[in-house]
RNA sequence: CGGGGUAUAGCGCAGUUUGGCUAGCGCGUCUGCCUUGGGAGCAGAAGGUCGCAGGUUCAAAUCCUGCUACCCCGACCA
């Protein structure tokens, strides 16, 4: 490819709005363009990107035994009806009517779309297990599009579903396609790219991991360290409390003082001592009652799982007070826990003498002891946030927080969808079972982004050559003078005959332009040609990311290169 | 959905407070000359519904009202 031609300019300075590091040099480096909140257009060398991040998927899916399909972006809204999720996600699922005022929306996951095509093309446990997966483009009207290609709203993602006649097939599936997803990631040239355990929210099931590339612009928070890794919502840690004698329950004038910090403070203890009320509504109106040590957040996703509900609201002061209990004074002591669900966390249960509300404006108890104090029918289990440094549930070792991009997951689904849409086969008793599902996404946009943010100088991304836009350039400095052109057309031809993909600068800009926009494509291997390196017959190499560069004869450099390039790609089979 | 911000040439901005000549500047683009190792120089040129719609006024980029788009923080989120 000719420079002189490619579309797409490279702008010389940070666009004002973008924040990260993938957003400023993809705009910078014309890889992108905006076209609407969290929607872009790809121009040709982020095309280019693309198009190999999805080879290096296809090669994997298909080394795991899958079957490339393509479903449709437009789906029936019946179909998701049937799966019971088009009630059940909210608006960014985009629903709309088409002209005969059918309801139809745009596919933001396509569980139901392979349902579909599965329970129509597979009856026989003779053709299980079958992996079909896709790269298609998926529309989801996020609230909020970030950082560039981080969140936004139409994306293309690698989507893949396997279907199993037994559990122990899934999960011996599950595990090779976890191993598929380390190679890719790999693959992709990401240095830093984790596999946690994690929550699987609207998607169902029991186990799944997410795979994080660990970025400081990363959106999710991961707790890390050398045998354990999972994500916040889940994430748990081997917390040690301390028990002493319980000492008399005695209430205490705290006036005004509501926080745990207030309380604290006031009556010269900390944090830790005290118990901390926090109250939820579910979706069915439900009040909830979570209880947990002062120093402790409620990590509001264990305590959805634990009661098994979809939606926690915080609970107005109205609900609080109907319940027998005072906002700011709140305490499950004198509460009838048959009327409330109380949840309490082990930190509770590990503690002694705290101080909680009373129930009563202006009014706290010292002394609270779980044992004693807590009324009956109480539930005790873990509802806590990690913090940084907590104790490793595994090693002991202090957890690090760390921030990521997810840019894959992987669910063991089970029955969910099947069974909700009679996806079913007949086994080798004529038995007719739901079949056992997984799915597994790769965000391929966010991949690319991601990509950038664990490689990257101060002048633009350094790519990977088994994803970058071509895996050397020519820079022609000088053209004019005699035997620039003639050289750099030369090794362009040569290298292109050997089948190396070839960026030729070839506009005759300054050196400094040339230079600064082939930092920002980022191409791994650099040869410049000028009048000077002409006249020692040479051409010099650089290589993107390293300072120094080196000198090379010009004769026969153009199967050096390709060595170079040969084996640097092998780097990354 | 809550809070904040922005909208003037392809990009980045000034001008708006206090209304007033033909709306400017830098970069980029085009032409010519010159130049060529980290974004040179000279000369010339093109490029604007000042986000949109109303209103006030002799006069609106500037004041008023409504709207829209985009960005940031939060809520939310396979």
């Amino acid at each position: 490819m000719r420079m002189s031609k490619l579309v797409g300019r490279r702008i010389k300075e940070d666009p004002k709005d973008a924040k990260t590091v993938s957003h400023k040099y993809l705009i910078r480096g014309g890889y992108i363009r905006p076209v609407s909140t969290g929607i872009y257009s790809l121009l040709p060398i982020g095309k280019k990107i693309i198009q190999k991040i999805e080879k290096i998927i296809r090669e994997e899916m298909d080394a795991i035994d899958g079957q490339e399909v393509l479903m449709p972006v437009v789906l029936p809204a019946e179909l998701w009806e049937e799966s019971g999720r088009y009630k059940s996600v909210g608006p960014e699922l985009l629903r709309f009517k088409d002209r005969n005022e059918k309801a139809m929306l745009l596919g933001m996951t396509h569980e139901e779309a392979v349902v579909h095509l599965t329970r129509t093309e597979i009856t026989s446990y003779k053709q299980l297990p079958v992996m079909l997966y896709q790269i298609q483009t998926k529309y989801r009207d996020e609230a909020r599009p970030r950082a560039g290609l981080i969140r936004v709203r139409e994306f293309t993602m690698k989507d893949a579903y396997s279907f199993h006649t037994s559990q122990e097939c899934l999960e011996k599936y599950y595990e090779k396609a976890h191993a598929a997803y380390e190679r890719i990631f790999k693959r992709l040239g990401m240095r830093n790219v984790v596999s946690i355990q994690s929550n699987s929210g609207m998607m169902g099931g029991k186990v799944s991991h997410e795979f994080m590339a660990v970025a400081d612009c990363g959106e999710d928070t991961i707790f890390l360290s050398s045998k354990y890794k999972a994500n916040r919502e889940i994430a748990y840690a081997a917390w040690k409390y301390e028990k002493s004698a319980p000492l008399h329950l005695e209430k205490v004038h705290t006036p005004g003082h509501k926080t745990i910090e207030e309380v604290a403070g006031f009556l010269g203890m900390k944090a830790e001592n005290t118990g901390k009320a926090v109250f939820y509504q579910d979706e069915n109106k439900r009040l909830i009652f979570a209880m947990i040590r002062g120093d402790f957040e409620v990590n509001e996703t264990k305590l959805k799982n634990h009661l098994r509900v979809n939606e926690l609201n915080f609970a107005n002061d109205a609900m609080i007070k109907a319940a027998g209990a005072e906002p700011g004074y709140a305490s499950p002591l004198a509460l009838d826990a048959t009327k409330i669900k109380i949840v309490v966390d082990n930190s509770i249960a590990g503690s002694s003498n705290l101080i909680v509300g009373a129930n009563e404006a202006d009014w706290h108890y010292k002394n609270f002891n779980f044992e004693r104090d807590m009324p009956a029918g109480v539930e005790v289990t873990d509802i806590a946030c990690v913090r940084e440094g907590d104790p490793c549930p595994i090693t002991g070792e202090p957890l690090q927080l760390k921030k990521g991009i997810e840019v894959g997951n992987i669910f063991q689904l089970g029955t969910k969808y099947s069974a909700a849409m009679s996806c079913t086969y007949l086994n080798n008793e004529g038995k007719s079972m739901p079949m056992i599902m997984g799915c597994y996404g790769i965000g391929v946009g966010r991949s690319m982004a991601s990509v950038i943010e664990q490689s990257y100088d101060d002048y633009g991304p350094v790519w990977p050559i088994s994803i970058a836009p071509y895996q050397v350039q020519i820079c022609a400095i000088n053209p004019d003078k005699p035997g620039v052109t003639e050289a750099a057309e030369a090794l362009y031809n040569d290298l292109s005959k050997l089948g190396i993909e070839v960026l030729f600068d070839d506009r005759g800009e300054k050196p400094g332009s040339m230079f600064s926009d082939a930092d920002l494509i980022g191409i791994p291997f650099r040869f410049i040609i000028s009048p000077k390196t002409l006249e020692k017959m040479q051409i010099e190499f650089k290589r993107r990311g390293v300072k120094e560069s080196v000198m090379m004869d010009a004769q026969g450099i153009a199967c050096k290169i390709k060595e170079l390039v040969d084996k640097e790609m092998q780097l990354y089979v």
